[in-house]
RNA sequence: CGGGGAGUAGCGCAGCCUGGUAGCGCUCCUGCUUUGGGAGCAGGAGGUCGGGGGUUCAAAUCCCCCCUCCCCGACCA
């Protein structure tokens, strides 16, 4: 049992200064965790009781699944990350450090390379597989800035498992088992989550989904179908492009003065107000006109090489879009040296004639979805303060490609149904995707296969944020009167608060109540505090979380004490005699 | 790493502009009172004013450098 009075903990009145989403102050305030370290933060006996009851959620449903747990060091030895080349990818996201004699370390910050190893260190059939193992453990990122208190540290729990199969169709069948796992763990949780397609990136593989939780203060972005269940990180969203149009025979392009038009704005206000370039039949807009956005990609083996993508005018370059669509690369923007190097580039008035395929420049030129074959478009004419008007795509220029990284908004085309797209922020709680064998292979893992070859297998890998999920979980529960617990999470099933002078019968009876109700299985958190008001209780009840409250107050002398939801705020009074059946589920 | 804000008692803040005894509320301790919604009165404890240099008779306050925290961006689970 635990007890208010002895309990090592301190509620605090206000707000700490230094937090601003509503799960990193309550947590605080409350005093599950206090801020140790920039992004690590101290679990105290509340806050650890928590964390435990969501480690066991997820704990028991990959043992149910027959998944194996198993625990890697959290220093690392440099030669597998070597191997897999993540020892220079991650860059200055990891904590390295050397020992006393000089050989390089790092501090987990995942464990794919270890994984990999151990089952290479130990099976060699394919009759060994398939194999799923997974970790609980904690994971190190030098994260350049930490925020929103355990939302995103630099030093945080995750469960990673890994599934080993021979073939796609095992893969398959064990991404499937992730998937199912995972949402039980959401469900039993309390832990309201939207699965969404997401980028597998340079990873590889095909399948890879995301489970988010729907916060506002999430940094996540996806998308919702308003019309079917289509649901996707928005940097997955697939633009549907329309019809190509058979333009081949629309007048020919004629180049236009259009001075002062730097900008999209500019020139579409141009031409309007020009007579000769006016349209009939309405308005120009943005969307008439393709926009060059040029950027620097930085390969991994440290080259540059510019490249320019075509949007519509009222779209903008999605750096988050970019970066997923071009990994491994690193996406920059163009700076002004980098247009010296290429006077080729009329910056502002950038245009299809020195891009694309047969054009003059060796700038990789790729472009929109919706920059279909027959599209007409006005785009700048490659040197200051002159415009194309009624360019068109595939008779008059040719891309090298298409890249889908026009920022995505609400009211866009679901890619599924054609209905309506709207817009939500999230956190990233699960991730399962279908890694394929790129570890397999650059760790040389095989096994050997019926035919006596050797067979490389395919991996894949899924994982939970564990610490994340606490603050996810009270930032999705918590009200303006402090934290809710849903009970399976929560310290304790019943907050029982004396609310009576020091000394009077109420104390003993609680006494004897919480007594009871620990016999019969429920979890209790006892005020027994007797040097503070009831009002302070009250309060504090309040800001813990405690599913629910039973207050033994005045009531008692009719026999009854009042058990109160915390959550709806229902209260009733239940006979002394009654509560521990009322309350045993 | 770019832009903005902020570091003064355990927590939340004022003081800084205009240099001169370090303050307020909460918390904590002692005593008395109080006990169904963050109690009252009285007394008390607690601070190298983020760190280091400098200016000055004198620095929380002015100047320089550094560190940390928060927010927006970049990056990431």
């Amino acid at each position: 049992m635990l007890r208010l009075s002895t309990l090592f903990v301190r509620t605090l009145r206000e707000d700490p200064a230094d937090a601003e989403v509503p799960s990193h102050k309550a947590l605080v305030r409350a005093g599950y965790i206090r801020r140790a370290a920039p992004g690590g933060f101290s679990w105290l006996p509340l806050g650890w009781l928590v964390y435990r009851n969501v480690e066991r959620i997820i704990r028991e449903e990959m043992d149910r699944a027959g998944f194996q747990e198993v625990h890697f060091p959290a220093l690392l030895p440099r030669e597998p990350y070597e191997l897999s080349g993540r020892w220079t990818d991650y860059g200055d996201n990891v904590f390295r450090l050397k020992d006393r004699r000089g050989n390089d370390f790092i501090m987990a910050p995942t464990h794919e390379e270890m994984f990999t190893l151990l089952v290479k260190d130990l099976y060699s059939s394919y009759k060994d597989l398939p194999l799923v193992i997974y970790q609980i453990q904690t994971k190190y990122r030098d994260e350049a800035r930490p925020r929103a208190g355990l939302l995103r540290g630099r030093e945080f729990v995750m469960k990673d498992s890994y599934s080993f199969d021979i073939d796609d169709e095992g893969l398959a069948v064990s991404y499937q088992r992730h998937r199912d796992v995972y949402i039980k763990v959401f469900e039993r949780l309390g832990l309201p989550v939207v699965i969404v397609s997401a980028m597998s990136g340079a990873m590889g593989g095909s399948a890879s989904e995301e489970f988010l939780a729907p916060i506002d203060v999430g940094e996540d972005t996806y998308v919702r179908c308003t019309s079917c269940d289509y649901a996707a990180n928005v940097e997955a969203v697939r633009v549907p492009p329309p019809p190509a149009e058979d333009n081949v025979d629309a007048p020919p392009a004629a180049v236009e003065d259009t001075p002062d038009t730097p900008t999209i704005v500019t020139l579409v206000d141009l031409m309007n107000a020009r007579d000769d370039l006016r349209r009939s039949d309405r308005e120009w807009t943005a969307a008439d006109t393709l926009k060059n956005v040029v950027v620097k990609l930085r390969h991994p083996d440290g080259t540059f090489e510019p490249l320019a993508i075509g949007v519509p005018g009222d779209r903008d370059v999605d750096m988050k879009r970019l970066e997923a669509a071009v990994l491994p690369a690193a996406a920059e923007p163009f700076a002004d040296a980098d247009f010296a190097a290429h006077p080729e580039l009329a910056k502002g008035y950038i245009g299809p004639g020195v891009l694309g395929v047969a054009s003059s420049s060796d700038i990789r030129f790729v472009v929109d979805p919706r920059v279909v074959d027959g599209t007409r478009w006005i785009t700048g004419a490659d040197r200051p303060g002159r415009h194309v008007v009624g360019l068109v795509a595939g008779r008059d220029f040719t891309p090298d490609g298409v890249l889908d990284v026009a920022d995505v908004r609400a009211g866009d085309a679901c890619p599924d149904c054609g209905g309506s797209l709207e817009l939500a922020r999230g956190v990233e709680m699960g991730h399962i995707f279908q890694l394929g064998r790129l570890y397999a292979t650059a760790l040389g893992l095989t096994v050997l296969g019926p035919d006596g070859q050797q067979i490389t297998p395919t991996m894949g890998s899924y994982g939970i944020g564990v610490s994340r999920a606490v603050a996810a979980i009270a930032e999705t529960t918590l009200d303006e009167l402090g934290l809710c617990w849903p009970r399976q999470v929560a310290p304790a099933d019943v907050h029982v608060v004396v609310a009576a002078k020091p000394g009077s019968e109420q104390f003993p009876a609680a006494e004897r109540l919480a007594g009871e109700l620990e016999q019969a299985g429920v979890r209790v958190l006892l005020d027994d505090r007797d040097t503070v008001s009831p009002g302070v209780k009250f309060k504090d009840a309040e800001l813990l979380g405690v599913p629910t409250i039973v207050v033994v107050g005045r009531g008692l002398a009719d026999g009854v004490v009042e058990v109160k939801d915390r959550r709806t705020g229902e209260r009733r009074d239940v006979a002394l005699a009654e509560v521990v059946t009322a309350l045993r589920g």
